[in-house]
RNA sequence: GGAGCUGUAGCUCAAUUUGGUUAGAGCGCCGGCCUGUCACGCCGGAGGUCGCGGGUUCAAGUCCCGUCAGCUCCGCCA
């Protein structure tokens, strides 16, 4: 007779707990049989669960009838399973598990689910086309790296609330149906029934709501929070995501950042084994991290930097003379060894830096003590002094100089060469490299657009200092933002924000916002911010990337439970899918092919 | 929108460079043997739309054209 699962099955231990103290127990385990070992005579089986496996042993001179039935379980199947349990006898121990010096001797057990053949090795599943492992993602879920990373995730969150919890933040929810704000990323939008032809957005952040909190005298805020864009996606962005969004009031960019700083050190050294990070971190303004590394996230993993090789070539006869005396920029990458790299090698880094935008890049390496390269019969004596003291190139080394009219553009090729040249030669250093950038631009130039737009978002506020060049020369004004870095990923960013409602009016006049466009999209919040606004400023981190790399995953749909693929669907649930007629005409969309 | 890589058995891959016998291997699966295995072992077996379509050729997994899919990157991501 079947027998079905009741509170006599059910776990008094999980696969993952028994320990040689427990010998001598009897004891209910429940699980997935992972691993079958029919020897003929015996016949062991591995019984998981998250917690871990233990050994199941099926002996046909103690339990025959146990043993015969044993014969046609299968890889997945459900059990519970009771017995005894014992130490193994000498010799049998396996000391790569936990629970490698015990195992159950069967008295009894039920097969609670058969279980179809697995598309694919569960344990193995790392090597996996990731295609197929989303097709059967909780299989894909079904297995220690994964959980693992689930449990991080978890982990991650519940430090997260305890630790702005007890720094007197709480958790307050906004809208996930809330108004578009073209300004930023696309938004996904959602048909209103009730309001024919209206459409609600979801949320690319809360950031206007959690600033109307702060007029509202919540003073601390914070939500873990999904957050929308419908963009294209990489391997560290998905087009729905969790941020850990955090706002103040009365405070400054000091409060927040030793807030997170000291919030991110204990979280890592928390959860990653063996750390031992140190706040405050490094600070860096924007203007240095570009000159120095080329990028606005840069990795300091890799121990090299820029230095810039104007004053080597400006006022002499060369072919960068020119470009010097128009404001040009020449910027410099030593490269430790580099005098091994061969011409074939060169010449694929300059191609490589033509992809990225370069007209060219050229290039010296000093063999044998010699200076050799295609500029050398450029430079006098003078020259090639200065070339060494500024760049640091000794003998055996290589030097990469990047020229371009604009500034910026040659910082960013010459940083990518670095990053890309840095892993490729195994120049990447071990551990977690925090630092924050901050002074940002306000605002860039949208050749596209025709006008300037927000580098962060329109209600970032400006420093004192530039406050000037606002309306002027926007391109001039830096922000009081903060971007938080960890080994060339941006974890999080935020800033002190406008709180005066004629500034905040000044900023859309900069981003060439009528007064009109600017009411009729932030007009709540102008009405808003001239209620009594506290001066306030905050942060949001990303969740997904914060627990790829605490997890040392390489993308953040691992540590996600249903992510999406590249083409922003779902294998498994085979989401965007077609809906009925019937069901758009009850939203008032009138659309192209609806399925039925 | 663009560039690159990949696509052969359930899974991971080889054979493609230089077209030529019946497309192989490991794992998994099925059957048999096996009483201390733990990636059990040994023996046997099943399993293929070489992503798809077209072309060249006596002959195409292999060459050519097109197309689809997945991933990585650029654009995009206030």
């Amino acid at each position: 007779m079947e027998r079905s699962y009741n509170a006599s099955w059910k776990r008094t231990m999980y696969c993952g707990e028994p320990r040689l103290t427990d010998a001598g127990k009897e004891v209910n385990l429940n699980g997935w049989l992972r691993r079958r070992r029919d020897l003929g005579g015996i016949i062991f089986i591995e019984l998981w669960d998250k917690t871990g496996t233990t050994q199941v042993v099926f002996n046909p001179e103690l339990n025959a009838e146990a043993h015969e039935r044993a014969s046609s379980l299968r890889s997945e199947y459900v059990l519970a399973v009771k017995g005894k349990l014992r130490q193994r006898p000498e010799g049998t121990e396996n000391p790569e598990l936990p629970t490698g010096q015990i195992e159950l001797l069967v008295d009894d057990f039920i097969i609670l689910a058969p279980a179809k053949l697995p598309p694919f090795e569960i344990d193995n599943a790392d090597v996996v086309n990731e295609d197929t492992r989303m097709t059967y993602r909780y299989l894909d879920l079904r297995r220690e790296r994964m959980q693992a990373n689930l449990l991080m995730r978890h982990n991650v969150t519940h430090y997260t609330r305890n630790y702005f919890g007890d720094n007197g933040f709480i958790d307050i929810e906004t809208p996930m149906l809330t108004k578009s704000t073209p300004e930023g990323a696309r938004d996904y939008l959602v048909p209103s029934r009730v309001n024919p032809g209206s459409f609600y957005a979801l949320p690319q952040s809360p950031q206007i709501f959690k600033q109307l909190l702060m007029v509202s005298g919540c003073d601390k805020y914070m939500q873990i929070v999904k957050c929308f864009r419908d963009e294209d996606l990489r391997a560290d962005r998905q087009p729905e995501f969790t941020q850990i969004d955090l706002e103040m009031s009365f405070i400054t960019e000091e409060d927040i950042m030793v807030l997170v700083e000291n919030y991110l050190a204990g979280l890592f050294n928390t959860y990653v084994e063996g750390l031992d990070i140190k706040a405050p971190f490094l600070r860096m303004t924007w203007k240095d991290a570009m000159d120095l590394y080329g990028s606005d996230k840069p990795d300091l993993r890799i121990p090299m930097t820029m230095v810039d090789l104007a004053p080597v070539f400006a006022g002499g006869e060369n072919p960068f003379a020119g470009l010097l005396q128009e404001n040009g920029t020449i910027k410099g990458l030593r490269l430790p060894g580099g005098a091994t790299l061969s011409r074939k090698e060169l010449s694929d880094l300059e191609s490589r830096a033509k992809d990225l935008g370069a007209r060219g890049m050229a290039n010296f390496q000093i063999k044998d003590g010699e200076l050799k390269g295609p500029l050398v019969k450029f430079l006098d004596e003078e020259r090639i002094e200065s070339l060494k003291k500024i760049s640091g190139i000794e003998d055996g080394d290589a030097l990469f100089l990047m020229a371009d009219a604009n500034w910026k553009k040659a910082c960013e090729i010459l940083g990518q060469i670095r990053l890309e040249i840095g892993k490729a030669r195994g120049l990447l250093e071990e551990g977690f490299k925090f630092l924050w950038v901050t002074e940002f631009p306000l605002f860039e130039w949208d050749e596209d657009a025709g006008r300037f737009t927000a580098v962060h978002h329109p209600f970032t506020a400006p420093m004192d200092e530039d406050m000037e060049y606002l309306l002027t020369e926007p391109g001039k004004v830096r922000s009081r933002a903060y971007d938080v870095v960890l080994n060339g990923t941006e974890l999080g960013g935020g800033s002190i924000r406008i709180h005066n409602p004629e500034m905040q009016a000044k900023a859309f006049q900069a981003l060439n916002f009528t007064p009109e466009a600017a009411k009729e999209r932030f007009g709540f919040f102008l009405d808003g911010l001239s209620y009594g606004t506290p001066p306030h400023g905050g942060l949001a981190i990303g969740l997904d990337r914060l627990v790829m790399l605490m997890t040392g995953s390489q993308s953040i749909r691992d540590v996600m439970a249903f992510p999406k693929n590249q083409k922003a669907q779902c294998p498994m649930t085979e989401a965007p899918s077609k809906v009925e007629t019937a069901q758009l005409e009850e939203l008032s969309v009138k659309t192209i092919e609806p399925l039925v």
